[in-house]
DNA sequence: ACCCTATGTATTGTATACAAAATGGCAAGG
DNA sequence: CCTTGCCATTTTGTATACAATACATAGGGT
């Protein structure tokens, strides 16, 4: 998209995730447009955009403010990103080509790496994670479906939930990717759906437990570990 | 929305259902600002919201165009629908409550209605069916279930088909609904969300048998017919 | 003291002018 | 005859001015 437009776009959302903007604080354009440098026109545009994004919620009167989640909220989208990232990791499993499946191979490499160090590199799981899960949306070939979790994917809270992840939770999300792996290369679509939807809703309840203040030790699991 | 956004958006959407736009056709801004008599900034933010209804299609160069459907974004949107209205039904079924199912079924007995003359009221019937479904949509109380079902919901494509349909394919949708409403009256998710597939899937194969230009009693289930 | 209303202020909606970019045709060269 | 590059025209992007609307506050009435 255009110069301006864009600025606007990745100035606000950035300062939504980031959570310079606050969850509930007013967004108003000629304030937002004085602090990206762009008129209110790409602004609005950037605003819109958002609101379909569902970072920003509009009042009856037309008034904008940084949306603010809920509990139930999440775990609405969280269920509804498992029914559907599900449904493209199925359809992913029964069309995935030779070359595919080696991307996606690369990317979870990349992903162990990240997380190989004492002190994992978050930005480098979470930039691998992001770049698995798009190359099986892709691999889906349903751009209907692309665009609906295109809506639900890439939400603030679902970013700054990787920064609570101790190693072993990192470690179990880059297991679980390699079970994905596994049913992909035998076009196994059920398995597949299957393993992603355990894998979004695991991920849920790690978000779940880190924003209810839970240590490891103190969840209902027990704190079980990956062996390896 | 403000007066002269919304005159731009249902004139637009209005003459891409109509069909007075064909699919394909480009949306050029001033054109279109001038036959619904605005200026091109509302033009402008009604193409964005259409976008997002997959009703236009943006080229990279960020000219707009009528969305064209080939029969598999149509098996597409059908599917990724029944998915996401099963869970709307499983979740109404849950949470319903008398005064809701007595609304629906007040809702279905207008659609009995409509459809019960010779030359059957397509638009009541229409009418009806979009109340019933968004009334389910409204017990499922997820907003952001609502919020992608938007996108896939009132498809042109979808609105054109009803008038493909002949008395016994009314009635069968009619009876569809009386299912949905018994699962709903005993509160059994499972059930409704079954049902809620079907009726999906039903009307999806409905279209494509249209589509293909078959008449009744050539399609495959031989012409099978509602007995009440 | 409380509520209701009116007015001023802040915010959003719309139109228009201008800037930037892209498309399509035309001409020159291979 | 096809290709290639340029230029005219069309189309979209952005900024800004003004209109309409919503909000908050203060004043008066009960």
């Amino acid at each position: 998209m255009s110069r301006a437009s864009d600025r606007a776009y990745d100035g606000i959302r950035g300062m939504i995730i980031s959570g310079e903007l606050a969850a509930g604080a007013p967004l108003g354009e000629e304030a937002l447009a004085e602090r990206c440098g762009v008129s209110r026109t790409p602004v609005r545009e950037a605003l819109r955009r958002l609101e379909g994004e569902m970072l920003v919620r509009r009042t009856e009167s037309q008034r904008s403010f940084v949306a603010e989640w809920s509990i139930d909220d999440i775990e609405d989208v969280f269920e509804l990103r498992g029914i559907l990232e599900g449904r493209a990791a199925r359809r992913a499993a029964e069309r995935m080509d030779r070359k595919a499946l080696q991307q996606l191979r690369a990317s979870n490499d990349a992903i162990g790496r990240a997380i190989s160090f004492i002190n994992p590199d978050i930005d480098g799981f979470l930039e691998g994670n992001r770049e698995f899960h798009a190359l099986i949306l892709e691999q889906a070939d349903s751009p209907k479906l692309a665009s609906l979790l295109g809506s639900l994917i890439e939400q603030p809270v679902v970013w700054r939930t990787a920064h609570h992840y101790g190693r072993e939770e990192l470690r179990r999300s880059h297991r679980e990717h390699d079970e994905l792996l596994a049913a992909f290369a035998r076009g196994d679509g059920v398995w597949a759906e299957a393993i992603m939807l355990g894998h979004i809703k695991r991920a849920f309840h790690a978000y779940a437990d880190a924003h209810r203040g839970l240590s490891a030790i103190d969840r209902p699991d027990g704190g079980v570990r990956a062996k390896a």
